[in-house]
DNA sequence: AGTATACAAGAACAGGTGTTCGGTGTCAAG
DNA sequence: CTTGACACCGAACACCTGTTCTTGTATACT
């Protein structure tokens, strides 16, 4: 069943909540709504305030001051809206910058040395998988070809305990080779598939493989 | 000179407005703070919030209800801190999918179709440039291998009208064939340098090619 | 004409909220 | 012992803010 149209002072008063947010951190005052909509009397924001609870756009607080929230259902009529932290914390995630990958060589990986300015932020919305305990790493060299990654590349990486036959990880070989290769264990051996389709994989015996860790994505960037 | 650490109380004080913000989306005010942090005078919150302000980690509308805001300093303390609406819009880009891309196929874009549930969501810190007029595309195939792009990777374009030696672009040669490349216009002819570093560059008249767009970022996600 | 609903408005009120005042206690320095 | 700085506290106050009441107008319907 279709709802009545919002009136103009409802689409206003909407607009400007979303925009005072943005701005001020903190939604606006009854008084503050009727100052910027034209609006002389705070009984008549009441009203519409209500309205607007009615048809689902907004929450409100009962006697608090700045009690006021647009729900999921404004923001997707108004695009662009805000956020708690909590989403914005949930949605971008900064990676802790831990070092650089090199293949032929173990991964040094830097314990709890977390620089804000060399953190990688990246949506949780294109991980696959858990976010937690992500790290990055940088790829130093041209010697990643075989797993499609270029000198430069990150390397979203997160400590697992379980594997998976097709999972991508960091392998450590004999305690001195580390690749980035597609991991199937096929019993009495592991085959560490390249990416790139036209190399031949690799096939190793269990017990000289050691997983550094799952690779949950890459990003190249441009210079 | 050093400042005096915080009293524990401050500490308290911080992470309490850090975590009220967060899920109330309005900052919380002197009595709650006071309740939240066994303060029972309105006084002391308030002294204590003067001493957070001299030491920058706070700021205050005098005379409103809900007058505060963290600021950047206490937010780096505190990490995860609260964000304003701009400041995630502006950090949290949501890029259209707008089609596939093949090697010898031009990139056929979807124009304005700008579909939400398959956007993809990307930090503008990632980007080495301009954010504006960026579309996304889905690779399909393996025939991008020297470009080190795998299928289903995702490639991050921007339409632009001017190209500098060195950018990586979609390049549609002789109105039938898309690559994407490193460019390089050396006069009278103009070099496409694949990413792998072990194959040869290709060259081609100028007329013969047209820039689709150049590549900002590239996006491999795992399944 | 009467009724119901939507929308509007001013005024008043109750309670929420921030600020100020006067005071106390602890500690370090002189 | 005195002084000053810092931290704390209850109480009071001023003002902010949300809610309610009463009244009015316009429109649609019976």
């Amino acid at each position: 069943m279709s709802e009545k149209p919002l009136s103009e002072r409802q689409q206003n008063i909407l607009e400007f909540i979303n925009e005072y947010v943005a701005e001020n951190g903190r939604p606006p005052t009854i008084r503050e709504i009727g100052a910027a909509c034209n609006i002389s009397s705070t009984s008549v924001v009441n009203y519409n305030l209500t309205r607007l609870k009615e048809k689902g756009l907004l929450e409100r607080d009962a006697e608090v001051s700045r009690g006021l929230r647009l729900t999921e259902k404004a923001r997707a009529v108004y695009g662009g809206l805000w956020q708690t932290a909590n989403d914005v914390m949930t949605n971008l995630l900064r990676i802790p910058m831990a070092g650089n990958i090199v293949a032929g060589e173990p991964i040094d990986v830097i314990e709890d040395a977390y620089d804000y300015d060399d953190a990688v932020e990246v949506s949780a919305s294109m991980i696959n998988g858990r976010t937690d305990d992500l790290y990055a790493l940088r790829v130093s060299g041209d010697s990643m070809i075989d797993a499609m990654v270029n000198d430069g590349d990150i390397v979203i990486m997160r400590s697992v305990h379980e594997i998976r036959d097709g999972d991508m990880v960091a392998a450590l070989i004999d305690d001195d080779t580390t690749t980035l290769k597609y991991i199937y264990n096929e019993g009495s051996q592991i085959r560490l598939q390249p990416a790139n389709p036209t190399m031949e994989p690799i096939y190793v015996e269990p017990e000289r493989v050691q997983v550094q860790g799952k690779v949950m994505m890459i990003v190249r960037q441009m210079p």
